[in-house]
DNA sequence: CTAGAAGTTGAAGTTGACTTTAAGTCAAGC
DNA sequence: GCTTGACTTAAAGTCAACTTCAACTTCTAG
C-alpha cells in the first residue's frame, strides 16, 4: 500500500501521514525506491491516532499514549491516565459553552436601541458584581474578561 | 486614563488594546505627547468587546457587530443576526463534546492489554459501520476520521 | 519516448489572537 | 543630569496541526 491509499483509507491527506511520521507518532515504514510502502499491520497506529483525535486528544497526548509509557503498560491504564484529565477539560468546556448559549439566548431578546446602551447595562454589571439591579440584558458576567 | 489603566480595568494587556485598535475594533483615541489618552466614554466599546469575546464571538464577528451595520440598526437586531449562527455552532459543539465525554467514559473501562488490541477492536468498527458485533470498547465511531 | 501522475525533501505559509522584541520617546523623581 | 518606568512603532514570534511550495525523482500509460 502506498501513502495515498493509506491516507484515503483513513480519510487523511498524505501530507498528514508524513507529518505524523516526522513528529514521531508513526514509525518509518519500509521504502521501495525511496517511496513509503505500508503493510496492513503498519496501519494500526493510524487507527488509534484517528480515533484519539476524534476523542479530543492532541497529537502531543497521542504521542504520549503510544510511546510515553513503559512497553508493558496495559492499554487500559494508558487511556485512563490521559482520559481523566481530558474529561475534566471537556466537562469544563461544556459548562462554559452552555453558559454562552444561555447568554446568547438572552441577547436574542435584547431591546437596546444602541450598542452604547448595551455597554452601559453591562458595565453596571461589571462595577456592581453582587448588585441587585437588573439591567435590561440579564447576563451574569462570570469570570474576568480574557 | 492611559492605556495601562484602561487595560487593567478590563483585565487585558495594553498590547491587546493596541491590537484591537489596529484591527479597527476600537477607534483611535486622543493623544497627549504621542500617548493614547482615554475618557470613560471611549472605553464603552471595550466593554462590548470583552463581553462578546466571553460569549464566544470572534474578533471578526465583533467588528461586524460594531461597524458592519447601518448606523441606525438597533443593537438587538445586530445581536440577533450574529447570535443565531453562533448558537447553532455552540449547540453542535456541545453535542460533539458530550459524545467525546461518553467515549472517554467508555475508554476508562478499557480492558485491552495492548494498544494493538484496541486498534483491532476499532478497525472492526470502522470496517463494519452498521455491524452488530460489540467490540470490547463500545464507542460508535460517528463521523469519518478528520 | 514522452507526458503526466504520484512520490520525495526541507522550508515556508496558514489561522486567530495576540505577545514579544527592538529601538526609540517622554515624564517624573532624585 | 540621570535613571527608571511607561509609552510609542513596526516587525517578528507564538501555538497546533497541518498544507503548500519548489525542485526534484520515479512509475505508468499510450
Amino acid at each position: 500500500m502506498r501513502i495515498a491509499e493509506l491516507a484515503a483509507r483513513h480519510g487523511l491527506q498524505s501530507s498528514a501521514i508524513r507529518y505524523y511520521e516526522k513528529e514521531g507518532l508513526l514509525g518509518t515504514p519500509l521504502r521501495k525506491n525511496g517511496r513509503r510502502v505500508y503493510s496492513a499491520e503498519s496501519a494500526y497506529p493510524l487507527v488509534l491516532i484517528c480515533f484519539a483525535k476524534q476523542t479530543g486528544f492532541t497529537l502531543g497526548e497521542i504521542k504520549l499514549l503510544l510511546h510515553g509509557f513503559p512497553a508493558t503498560t496495559p492499554a487500559g491504564v494508558r487511556w485512563r491516565r490521559l482520559a481523566r484529565k481530558k474529561i475534566k477539560e471537556l466537562t469544563a468546556m461544556i459548562a462554559r459553552a452552555q453558559a454562552m448559549e444561555k447568554m446568547l439566548g438572552s441577547l436574542m431578546r435584547c431591546r437596546c436601541r444602541t450598542l452604547e446602551q448595551c455597554a452601559r447595562g453591562l458595565s453596571k454589571h461589571m462595577r456592581e458584581p453582587g448588585g441587585g439591579n437588573r439591567s435590561r440584558l440579564k447576563f451574569s458576567l462570570e469570570g474576568t474578561c480574557r
